[in-house]
RNA sequence: GCGCCCAUAGCUCAGGUGGAUAGAGCAACGGCCUUCUAAGCCGUAGGUCGCAGGUUCGAGUCCUGCUGGGCGCACCA
């Protein structure tokens, strides 16, 4: 079943980026309208830069003419003439190629001046993300840095493409899971450890970094379900819990209130480490207390609230070819997620006005989300196609599924002490003169987990395993980073301001998307860039606003980790073909070399910032 | 049982709206540091795109069936 999300429409890029390169298409695409009337010209990017900068296949045309495409293709290679580019026939293909002077002055028009390149300009849309959402109580695992990565680039993204944004956390702050932690509380805490500040006597012993109260609460969990299955009854015990929560019980109250305050403190930590930031903790489940009312009246008054069994309320859809029915209120009379995540839903649309919304949560959910939404469209045609569950797999362990409830989880802050670790001991081997280390490390382990992340499709499952996670070399975020610490380095060696012309111009927290620069002039003449290491660094780094664009588009940021990627290898190739600094180089030669290194430099900070990904300018 | 997702090199994966000789990284093998960071660069080898049909000028990509794996199928979220 489609519900037919309304995907962003293709927008204006900001003036500085409608560059030379797109003027040219631009009048490619005229010309071969003129030339073919009636067909759909429809440009590619070419696999690689020595092909071209767009390409036109002609298979169709040739087709409806009745001729060989090859044929077409040299006609028309022939007769159209583009200024400022040639035109190649190459098979069944038009190739255009650009002028490699054209080209890399386009290229460095677009990146050294002030306008963020590949950014566009206030759409007047408004966006909303949901993402991370930890339930409270529980510690991270690596599990939970999907969410909350693939979110945070969503976010910066869509910024970045000028939507207004509203970054939420739907807190796992309410439900029945409360009930378990209350229940565990009063039976193994509340009377020799009521303030969870020492290490129980029966569970085993903590490692030194992990003794926290929000550790002990999360060993409270564990063992009620490890006992619960031996006892089921233990069951009941929690929904009572639960029940009281709800129904304003104050001791059940106060400890809520209590746990919530600890485990927020602890995930604000784990989001300053990470750089991610939401407009507003505020919103979780616990907030939609006052709402479930007045939204299961709603759903009374629009005929779709059903009796289930036992005294459930439930909504059918298999009108909408969805067989499970969606429970909204329990036997108990108790609230559950799908009630809550409906509130949210109807104060969204009043409080945000939004155009789309973002659900970054698990593929297990899908379900969830297919009724949910059915439930909204039915309840008000105005959430029609503004509603994307953008899941993703998600991280096994070989051994199998990791569990929360049974404890055999990789928890986050391991997985990045770990990678910083490892970080830490290549610097030793390979620059122990580096200022700053450790915060340098604390950089390049990040990128290295986070970029994994991101390198591939969300939707499939990735099977944790420690030297893939933290792999430091290959299609990874330090091969990134390492390129750009190496032309920081090119352009301190150069002197002058040119190391100021790659540097950031604001503080790159999580309020901004954009890396600001000052205007930085072209160089006098474009000679030195001819070289093909050159041409193809400039036809990559041409391939960035489409690959922010596709992380939009597709709501995964892997195009946008692939490109960079890309343009990284391509500035490994440049740096090692062409010569910057060298002491035989004519002052054109350098001074266009040097900035093709700060039009790059900006390109990758850009790039990986929006990923979440700090840069360093040495390592 | 029903529904959704996945299957591409030894391993891990890329391959918008069907289009050029299916590409990377890792692992393997062979080269490259008296020039700007070797976390790098260059090269070699590695493929019946799970199987079988179909649509099409053209299928890794779309359709059908099958096999294998994952997830889900109301009182957890």
């Amino acid at each position: 079943m489609s519900l037919g999300f309304l995907h962003p429409s293709p927008r204006p890029l900001a003036s500085g980026t409608r560059i030379v390169m797109e003027r040219l298409k631009e009048d490619l695409r005229k010309a071969l309208a003129l030339a073919l009337p009636g067909q759909d010209i429809a440009l590619e990017r070419p696999r690689s830069g020595d092909m071209g900068d767009a390409a036109f296949p002609c298979f169709r045309a040739a087709k409806a003419m009745g001729k060989n495409p090859a044929q077409l293709a040299q006609e028309l290679a022939s007769t159209i003439r583009i200024e400022g580019a040639e035109l190649v026939a190459a098979g069944p293909y038009i190739n255009l190629k650009l002028h490699p002077e054209i080209r890399a002055k386009a290229m460095l028009e677009a990146l050294l001046g002030s306008t963020p390149y590949g950014s566009a300009s206030a759409t007047g849309e408004t966006v909303i993300v949901e993402y991370s959402s930890p339930n409270i109580a529980k510690l991270f695992t690596i599990g939970h840095l999907r969410s909350t990565m693939i979110g945070h680039a969503l976010a910066q993204v869509n910024r970045y493409l000028g939507c207004k944004l509203w970054r939420l956390n739907h807190l796992g702050d309410w439900g029945t899971q409360f009930g378990t932690l209350l229940a565990a509380y009063k039976r193994w805490a509340e009377a020799d450890n009521p303030k969870l500040d020492q290490d129980f006597s029966w569970a085993d012993e903590i490692p030194e970094k992990r003794r926290s109260p929000l550790f002990r609460l999360f060993q409270l969990y564990v063992r009620f379900h490890q006992e619960e299955e031996q006892s089921p009854e233990m069951r009941d015990e929690a929904r009572l819990w639960f029940k009281r929560l709800e129904e304003g019980d104050p001791e059940a109250r106060r400890l809520w209130k209590w746990f919530r305050d600890i485990s927020l403190a602890e995930f604000q930590r784990i989001y300053d480490r990470l750089g991610v930031g939401f407009d507003t903790l505020e919103q979780g489940e616990a907030f939609y207390e006052d709402h479930l009312k007045p939204t299961l009246a709603r759903l009374a008054s629009s005929g779709l609230l059903q009796d289930g069994d036992a005294g459930a309320k439930i909504i059918d859809l298999s009108d909408v070819g969805i067989q499970t029915p969606y429970l909204v209120q329990k036997a108990d009379g108790t609230s559950i997620y799908a009630t809550r995540d409906i509130a949210a839903a109807l104060f969204r649309q009043k409080e945000y006005d939004f155009n789309r919304c973002l659900y970054v949560v698990g593929a297990d959910q899908v379900l969830h989300f297919q009724q949910l939404f059915a439930v909204m469209n039915k309840l008000d045609p105005w959430f029609k196609g503004r509603m994307l569950h953008t899941p993703f797999g998600m991280i096994k362990l070989p051994e199998g599924k990791m569990s929360t409830r049974k404890g055999n989880v990789i928890f986050l802050e391991d997985v990045l002490d770990e990678a910083v670790q490892r970080v830490l001991a290549i610097i030793e081997e390979k620059n122990p003169e580096l200022p700053d280390k450790a915060a340098v490390a604390e950089m390049l382990g990040m990128g290295a987990v986070v970029f994994f992340d991101a390198l591939n499709d969300r939707v499939k499952s990735i099977t944790f395993t420690w030297d893939r996670v933290i792999a430091l070399d290959g299609d990874t975020g330090p091969y990134v980073q390492y390129a750009h610490a190496r032309i920081c380095s090119v352009l301190r060696k150069a002197g002058g301001d040119w190391a100021a012309k790659a540097r950031p111009q604001n503080v790159l927290d999580s309020e901004t998307s954009i890396v600001e620069y000052k205007d930085a002039s072209l160089p006098a003449s474009m000679t030195g860039l001819e070289h093909p290491s050159a041409q193809a660094l400039l036809f990559e780094l041409s391939g960035l606003p489409e690959a922010i664009c596709t992380v939009q588009r597709e709501n995964m940021a892997t195009a946008l980790a692939r490109q960079l990627l890309a343009i990284a290898k391509s500035f490994s190739g440049f740096y090692t073909n062409c010569p910057i600094l060298h002491a035989d180089n004519p002052p054109e030669v350098r001074e266009s070399r040097l900035a093709l290194c700060v039009a790059t430099a900006r390109a990758l900070r850009q790039g990986l910032f929006l990923m979440g990904i700090k840069a360093p300018e040495e390592m």
